[in-house]
DNA sequence: GATGAATGAGGCTTCATTCAT
DNA sequence: GATGAATGAAGCCTCATTCAT
């Protein structure tokens, strides 16, 4: 004796988060089917209906247990005043977050239209508009606007564009982090030579 | 003369490239089927058959059409000094050929995933690539890699997020012009403030 | 005294039966699903499962509760002398029944090619020639022994076809009663005029 | 060569129909897969949604081809006077019509639960209320119309319950008329003695 | 007296593709 | 230059049922 059939452990929702997150950053939210995971995690398709309501329910659910910090980031963002300060630490912690939960950013990146039509797109905007009001002064110019907006974008690709160039991810990272601080600083203080 | 409101026959190839961009655009490459595409045109799916080889190749046909201005405008970055003129007209031209080619580079940053896995996935690789040398000093340091990434970057969003924003589309494609010189002019020219 | 509002226990097996009757006699069997009955109960599949063998042992043991008083009906008229009062008594015995049981008529009515293959099948057929037997003569002829039939019809039609018509379903139900009384009376001496 | 793969004939559509209609009638609607349809015509499922968009979308389209004798006498009914021998015509044309499409009118009876819920549902339940709105006398009391509804139900039975019955289809047919027309008759003119 | 977790079978539907005409 | 008819593969999902706890 010894190892049972399957030890049936509790912990199969996690599993099918994990393995459905990662097949979904590799091919594509599409491309990946319910057999695909059910075979990675030798369970027939059947389980996953028995954790998850459909194919969406899943993903969903991993963006909610992700999305988390973020949304406790921007909270945390309108508590502060909209300092110069306050806006760096936004981008250092932002660029933590998503290398946190690298697969799922890179997964939102890349299946954008997929995402779009999703329960989960609206979330996604507002998630953005939220950060980049919390970055950018309220009349700012629209100049400014493009400005905070491409800071994001570049933490966003310091994760994933970034990926064909050498060099080590972390010190990636910090570059691009480097150059959304420099964009946000000029549009936080105009003045500042064009 | 005497030309009825027939539909001119011979461009029907040209048709369904048009219809395909906007559906492919618009909902994603695998949410859209060939019937819908069909279906637009008044025509049976066989007949996309007759024009194209197979879905892939109807956007592989769209994307060779519409991708040969920026190819045309590395291939004339190459014969060009690699001033700091040089690489603002550079990122001059790539903002109008965006503007001219709008739903396929929606499409494209849209559907990342999918386009990846296509046979049109490393074409755009080598492209961005390829620009990117145009832009960036041969051994800039990575925070001016990162720069000039951002730039290109900053264009698409110009395109693209922006569309969340108040303004004409015009003066947002105007300020991410700007907003992208600035970042190549930086890294062009290192001296340059902070 | 004292009876909180707890879910009286030990009543489950007929909570069962009662949400079960409602949702075959409102969808269909086929389309009533366990885990709709089980939901509606707040209850989970499994506890079906304690209390019935099958989805289709819930139906058989509705039925056989509801179906007694038939049973002891049939096996009364048995005991009688073939008379028109005995018949004209079965009849209103027959239609009280119904009246009682409704929706497992309704249920038998709307479902019959579901029913003809389950194992009550049988025993409704029989059920219904016991009851013509007992209503028409031995050696009836085929216009009598259809008015035997169409007098029992028009007590279930009485109960459900009459659904669409305006008026107290209690009076309609006399009506009917009536009609099913005209019928086999009419079944019954030959010689009233044609 | 000779029989080249299958001779690919046009009348599919139509065999379709017929398999659908046999194995509905036979076994109800939900009971009957596309599987079973398509094996028994030796084609794939596929083929069937060549033809027809939906499962009930077969239904539908055979409901209409056969229903159309029906429609087509209820509306010559209404250009009738409604004396007894327009009702009578009518009966003897309804009972011939349902001579003519008897697994479907089979299949509506047996499976009303599934029917209602279908989109033919309400035009089948029109075309009762508008048969019986030509049988009945406009006031006509409650008792009255009963025996209307009795009477269309006995044509219904002379097809079906009667199967149990020894003896010729035919003369049942003809023996269900009967007691139809004579409910009808006491229906028209009440003061036939009781 | 009931739950949690899972299964195997099968349902309807859609898709890209083919090919004879 | 296109259609009509069909296919094979696969998709998502639901169901009745089981069984250890």
């Amino acid at each position: 004796m010894g190892s049972t059939p399957q030890p049936r452990r509790g912990n199969t929702r996690q599993r099918i988060q994990d393995v459905a997150l990662g097949l979904f950053a590799e091919q594509g939210y599409e491309k990946t089917s319910l057999r695909e995971i059910a075979e990675k995690l030798d369970v027939t398709k059947a389980a996953l209906y028995y954790h998850f309501k459909t194919k969406e329910d899943i993903l969903v659910s991993i963006f909610e247990d992700l999305n988390r910090p973020v949304e406790e980031l921007i909270a945390w963002g309108e508590t502060q005043p909209r300092t110069l300060e306050t806006k760096t630490e936004l981008l250092h912690r932002y660029s933590n977050a998503m290398a946190d939960a690298a697969p799922l950013f890179r997964f939102m990146q890349e299946n954008q239209a997929t995402v779009r039509d999703l329960s989960i797109g609206d979330t996604i905007k507002h998630r953005v508009l939220g950060l980049v009001d919390l970055i950018k002064e309220p009349d700012a110019p629209l100049t400014d606007q493009v400005r905070c907006f491409s800071a994001l974008f570049t933490l966003h690709a310091g994760m994933l564009a970034l990926r064909d160039v050498e060099g080590d991810p972390e010190e990636k990272r910090k570059a691009a982090l480097e150059v959304a601080v420099e964009l946000v600083t000029r549009a936080h203080d105009p003045e500042t030579p064009r």
